[in-house]
DNA sequence: CAACTCAGTATTGTTAACAATCTTTGTCAA
DNA sequence: TTGACAAAGATTGTTAACAATACTGAGTTG
């Protein structure tokens, strides 16, 4: 509670500057509900907002300028994405996965993600790999540039991007939702600096997507996926920021 | 407006004697907005709530014995896993996917529903074979019932089956919302009578599995896929119930 | 000193009234 | 008859007050 105060705040309405154009139109027009789903999406994809972080309901409705009617539905549209969790009574809390459920996370995305790229690599065309390029491109001026938060967004949302080149809403709401629970299961289970990781696996996915391999792009994927997966520590959980035990110390 | 007056309440109350014990228990405690949910998930996949249908609060309302809260929370729900629509003061309709939702609708499935069957038919456990097993009993009796609306329920829900059997909430729910919103394709591009369609190809997939042959599998379940979306006519799509110019007739 | 009780406070859940918007109906004129 | 226009009605969107529940902390007791 003390910590959170102001970070949390902080943690929301704090927006990456070339991030501010694609969600904010001009004027400041009051968001509605997609509007604070999205931000708080991208909050929780930079592993600013840590799990079984509270979110009180007057809380967001100072920081977005809301009434607590949009905030609630807002809520609502969150939790059946699975990523908060709403306790009756109780108040809306960030998402923790246990380790079942993130197992559940990533075999659907190991299930969704190779058939995605193999398509991709049967025919490629010049507009997804335009997008893909330019991406990596972005992700690489981030890594040079050690923007932390913006390294790990990026890098989750590649796999976006690879849905997004399919041309297909449906999976890309799919997999928006999926990266964006993986950011949550690697902020816990993580073993701290692999937290982004990828480095130039993501290019090499692309490599063979160009050059119309699918065979290729599948093992690619699918062996970049068993890395992340493979970075986790399944059972030494790290706590979440919540219980202050862990932040203060034991003593 | 005439015509759903009294068919809109039948089609969304009236359940069949086998399922309503899954959704309700013993008494009739008052749903919450996942029964509601639940219950227009059902309807649509028994294709008895057409698409374009409005279902206006007031009507929900009586028909479920709810505040006007939980009917919102539902359809905001819904809206969101595209089952319905969603007009800003004009109220909800049921989905009614154009030409271009429903290829990515069926791409996601042709994308998702291979690797699912594969990874059973690697390695296929008892239960999900009893699983499935009993589906397809069930699905038979149905069709030698000439139970219409179940066996076109229980068509697509044996796809969600699936998902079930590979034992992953995530990729559960996933399928839940594919197959409905196919439900809501095959209403709108069904050519009449192929709408149940598949016959014993349920069947042949399922003893794939069982002989451990992935490869047949995903042949199969590819084929099966493809088979029902040839039997639509993505340019003649049946008008919606909601004019009644089709339904009276040009004359 | 630990654990428990019990008000007081804060937060969430619900309801009902109000405001805004759309739809319909009725009227009038061309 | 048809079209436009306006008022009435119905439906949705929003707000604010109230109710219910959970949390907090002081005080008490073992």
């Amino acid at each position: 509670m003390i910590v959170t105060k102001r970070a949390l705040k902080d943690s929301i309405v704090h927006s990456s500057p070339q991030l501010s154009s694609e969600n904010e139109t001009k004027v400041s027009t009051d968001p509605d509900e997609k509007a604070i789903v999205g931000r708080i999406y991208k909050a929780v994809m930079e592993q600013r907002l840590a799990p079984n972080t509270k979110l009180s309901e007057a809380r967001l409705c100072e920081t977005f300028g809301v009434g607590r009617m949009r905030v609630r539905r807002a809520l609502l549209l969150l939790s059946s994405q699975g990523i908060i969790d709403l306790h009756s009574n109780r108040g809306a809390y960030v998402a923790c996965p246990d380790k079942s459920e993130a197992n559940d996370v990533f075999e659907a995305r190991m299930l969704l993600e190779p058939p995605m790229v193999k398509r991709l690599a049967v025919a490629p065309c010049d507009k997804s790999l335009a997008l893909l390029s330019d991406h990596i491109a972005l992700e690489n001026a981030a890594r040079e540039k050690n923007e932390r938060t913006e390294v790990i967004r990026l890098s989750g949302e590649f796999h976006v991007k690879l849905a997004q080149a399919i041309g297909n809403e449906v999976v890309l709401q799919m997999m928006r939702e999926l990266v964006t629970r993986t950011s949550l299961i690697v902020g816990l289970f993580g073993s701290s600096n692999n937290a982004s990781c990828p480095d130039d696996e993501h290019a090499k996915i692309l490599n063979a997507i160009q050059t119309s391999d699918p065979e290729l792009a599948v093992q690619l994927v699918t062996s970049h996926l068993a890395h992340i997966q493979s970075g986790l520590d399944m059972d030494r959980r790290t706590r979440p920021h919540d219980d202050l035990a862990t932040i203060l110390g034991p003593a």
